[in-house]
DNA sequence: TGAGTGACTGTAA
DNA sequence: CTTACAGCCACTC
């Protein structure tokens, strides 16, 4: 086990869990996932995301659509569709749409 | 092999 | 949640 490749595929999984209207960061994912260190490989790790994975729904811990320059299309646009209010690439009232990712089986 | 870069984070002031 | 600095891991040249 513990193949690179899983690293990709636990973010992909975590990601899918985003519930609508709710956001996450990387570091959380990261976390979730057990390497809290490589936060910025779950951003680079979403680069190559598949379009079941709602990356829309991933910004940095302070609430920026850091991925927005990066992401295929109206990244705040998609968010706001959710019911996520984004201002000036920035999501309003970021700790109340804040979803906290339950830890997964890292080996399933 | 080593330096540079990036969808980041935590701590400090 | 502002700004500044350092640590972090994988990729590219």
């Amino acid at each position: 086990m513990s193949e690179k490749g899983d690293f990709f595929e636990r973010v992909y999984r975590v990601a899918r869990l985003i519930p609508e209207g709710r956001v996450t960061s990387y570091g959380a994912i990261a976390r979730c996932i057990g390497d809290p260190r490589s936060a910025r490989m779950v951003g680079w790790a979403l680069n190559g995301c598949p379009e079941d994975v709602p990356a829309h729904r991933v910004v940095n811990r302070n609430g920026t659509l850091t991925g927005k320059h990066h992401f295929f299309g109206g990244m705040a646009r998609a968010l706001q569709e959710e019911g996520i209010k984004v201002e000036d690439d920035q999501i309003v009232n970021f700790q109340s749409v804040f979803w906290d990712p339950p830890k997964i089986n890292l080996e399933e």
